[in-house]
DNA sequence: CAGTGGTCTAGACCACAAT
DNA sequence: TTGTGGTCTAGACCACTGT
């Protein structure tokens, strides 16, 4: 069922864009007024409006409204957003291609298990994949995966969707991750991959994603080519 | 005054670290029981545990419970936390020291007067700072200000802490920001100060920080020491 | 003063998990 | 069936903003 709450959330969304295009600032209705108009209570509207505002999306002042955050702000190609997608479903109308390198199983090592939440030794999935979006080189993705966690994977599914694999074939709820973001000089296979130059860099994206059991199930770093790739993130004052 | 879902975030935090610690896993109490224990309603538990699953710390199960993640995850030298801090208030207890490189007033062309939401050709600071943490030379910050927004900059200031002067000398409030992170290759002025070599590149944040009033008052390039710094971030999907 | 958002209560019903 | 977290209600008091 879809909540109350991501109902008024996405009404309220719509009309925000909606008025920012056409008018720049946007004051929505009070909070009494929204509950009102839905036909419910103040928290499922404050819950609609914290939405919005972790989205930056629109700002709230004690006695004064609710305002829409003036825009003008991110838009840019090839943005990875705050949301733990995979590369396939960031780009979902771009042309996504890849080749896989590696696949194969390895030794835990002590670093591996400590992240990856097993014992050392246990099997680990090591896998290397390269991939393209509308044929321009964009990142090399070293993988690391548990088979006790994400049983039965194959090449084709390499080849595809690893997170689709896991969502809706094994029907697992992928709940959140860490990230590591640091610049780093371009290491030979970067080089040979990504088509980069030896003075070219990469973005790397370390990350550790988890299950909404709070199981990890994988650990991986992304080299991506330096001018084809911004982080992107909002981050506000703590609620409170 | 300290609301009472912040006191019993607190509290849990720390519980949560030292069960941690101690032994693994740890599955709080449930919600019913946190109500009795902190004497409060539902409502009000649940904001507090809200604010541990935004940091990470903890993930909720329908019929099962709320439990601890397991740690050993971040944990890095000179990481960027996920707020809105100056790098003064980043590291606290090193020792940040600061260059001020260039300081000037300069014209709002088209893009500046867009970020930063002034008209075209009103008056912008134009700043430029070299920050060493330690002594080791760490980020080259290229600044745009308001001085509508921010007035009376000096020197001094700058030479300390902007965000400080902004929240406790000016009394407003930082809301939020919106960060683009690259890598990229460093430039002879990036080189000069942050001791690069031409091969080695640097990591760029762009940032928009705006106040709690929805106005933006900082529009920034930093760039950093590629082996100095990482940016980290904790994504999960939306609630809901 | 009236209007706003922030916090908080004491319930309720639901879906899900374990037994 | 019991216990868990997720949603939702219909109020309440407070602090802050504007008039």
């Amino acid at each position: 069922m879809e909540t109350k709450y991501r109902v008024i959330y996405k009404e309220l969304k719509q009309r925000i864009l909606f008025h920012i295009k056409k008018e720049g600032r946007y004051q929505l209705p009070s909070e009494v007024n929204l509950c009102k108009e839905f036909d419910c209570s103040r928290m499922t509207v404050k819950k609609a409006l914290d939405l919005l505002v972790d989205e930056g999306i629109i700002y709230r002042q004690k006695g004064k409204g609710s305002f829409a955050l003036p825009e003008g702000k991110k838009e840019e190609r090839n943005v990875q957003e705050k949301r733990v997608l995979g590369l396939s479903r960031t780009f979902p109308s771009d042309q996504v291609t890849t080749e896989v390198i590696t696949f194969e199983y390895i030794f835990a090592d002590e670093l591996l298990a400590g992240k990856l939440d097993v014992r050392v030794n246990d099997p680990i999935y090591n896998i290397l994949r390269f991939r393209r979006i509308n044929g321009i080189p964009h990142v090399l993705e070293h993988t690391y995966m548990s088979p006790l966690v994400v049983p039965g994977l194959t090449q084709e599914i390499l080849q595809n969707s690893i997170y689709e694999y896991i969502e809706n074939s094994l029907h697992l709820e992928i709940a959140g991750s860490f990230k590591n973001v640091r610049a780093n000089m371009s290491s030979k296979q970067d080089q040979k991959y990504l088509e980069l130059t030896e003075t070219e860099p990469i973005l790397e994206i370390e990350q550790i994603a988890y299950l909404d059991n709070g199981t990890p199930f994988e650990y991986s770093f992304s080299h991506f080519r330096y001018d084809g790739f911004v982080f992107s993130a909002h981050t506000q004052k703590q609620r409170g």
